[in-house]
DNA sequence: AGCTATGTTAACAGAATGTTATAGGGATTA
DNA sequence: TAATCCCTATAACATTCTGTTAACATAGCT
């Protein structure tokens, strides 16, 4: 995505923040659209459909906040980041305890090097967000490795470190069929030696936990895990 | 952020030191770029503004130091990196190379394993530095990085360097669980050793400060920052 | 039946983490 | 310089949880 298709939306009742804002974000490609009151940014928004809107929260007819909470009403408008610009000596408790919805705030007087690198970083966070996240899913099992969960359903299941990775390994590939000797090298490492039992066990564990069917014992060679239903 | 999209400039008026340390650095999937003198590097630094530069600092025309004063002037390169290498026993250098505005130094000679760790670990800073640029808004807990200030709803807690920055990292991505290792990396630098109690002690004080219940272990692996009420 | 591979359970050992008190270091103040 | 404060790391001990095992059960095949 290139800083010219990167669409902010600047409201400010001050003439002067709108300039100088808007100048420095210009500067680094960003297409810049201004408005001077809460009502009026709630519909700009909903036509300019910005990436990012920056938002005063003084302002006459509509405070910030509740343009905020507005906005955060839209549609189209869930995956645009909002900050709030705010006086250093506001009360934080202003900014930080209500619940309007906003990704970050900026206090004011604005420093035009702090903009724009928390406006980097801002988008930086929209990208991440909408980059496809490394969930693994596999029928209605959803594996998270950044978070070491997994989703059965809705339900969220905890696995201790040896089944979550003993998990990992069976669903990286459902259907196929681990042999117990690659299980052990993959989970275990292949100068740690165990006992007869202890795969078995691990397995009895995730049937337990997830269900019977979705592990299917191919006897004499290993495990296998299977989507729900379907024999393989 | 890939590797591949990682730029290192390396700047050595030898040719084996640019060939042994190039090649394993272009080895871990990074693109490296060489120069054989300061007046060079300055200028390829323009040019490719890399993520990291590796820095000889005896060397002709220009020394490292004077380039790595020349790089710091440099507005695009605010947010390289820069690692000075330097003989063992050059002393007064590693003193001079802080000043001039460097972020490490590595000592000559060189052993790859400990370079590429190394630049891994200046990677990892460089990351969490961009990744941490803006204030979090995660429930109702409010970070702001440039103050070390956090709010906790109204209240506003004051935290030590080093549990600000350990709370810092867990926030920045609440829901992934951070590695006990990746914790030490980016807290406490990859060269300190610490006992194995310590991160636990500042995660104690931390649950003591913002509630026991932010804070979720996982066993064998680290810690992860939740939003009170979603359980893990 | 007898053999082999896997299933199941509970119990144990030790690893990993939680907790508290304390010592040392650095900064600030007297 | 001493007195003081606060941060940080560690030691020592407590607690929790995981991984493994042993022992026995079952299933399937010949």
């Amino acid at each position: 995505m290139n800083n010219s298709d990167i669409k902010i939306l600047l409201v400010d009742d001050e003439p002067d923040i709108l300039e100088i804002v808007g100048y420095n974000l210009k500067n680094e490609g960003y297409k810049v659209y201004t408005s001077t009151n809460g009502i009026e940014a709630v519909k700009s928004a909903k036509k300019i459909i910005p990436d990012l809107i920056l938002l005063d929260i003084m302002m006459p007819e509509m405070d910030g906040i509740e343009a905020c909470e507005k906005i955060r009403t839209i549609k189209n408008l869930e995956n645009t980041l909002i900050a709030f610009l705010t006086a250093r000596n506001e009360d934080y408790s202003k900014v930080a305890g209500f619940d309007a919805g906003a990704d970050d705030y900026i206090t004011k007087p604005i420093k035009p090097k702090v903009l724009v690198s928390k406006v980097k970083s801002l988008l930086r966070r929209l990208k991440a967000k909408n980059e496809t996240d490394a969930n693994i899913i596999v029928g209605n099992i959803t594996i998270n490795r950044d978070e070491y969960v997994i989703f059965k359903g809705k339900e969220r299941i905890f696995l201790p470190r040896k089944e979550f990775e003993l998990f990992s390994l069976l669903t990286s590939k459902p259907g196929k069929v681990f042999k117990r000797e690659t299980i052990l090298d993959s989970v275990w490492g292949n100068e740690v030696v165990v006992g007869g039992r202890t795969i078995d066990v691990h397995i009895r564990k995730l049937r337990e936990k997830i269900g019977d069917n979705y592990f299917k014992t191919i006897k004499g060679v290993g495990y296998k895990f299977v989507i729900e239903g379907t024999d393989y």
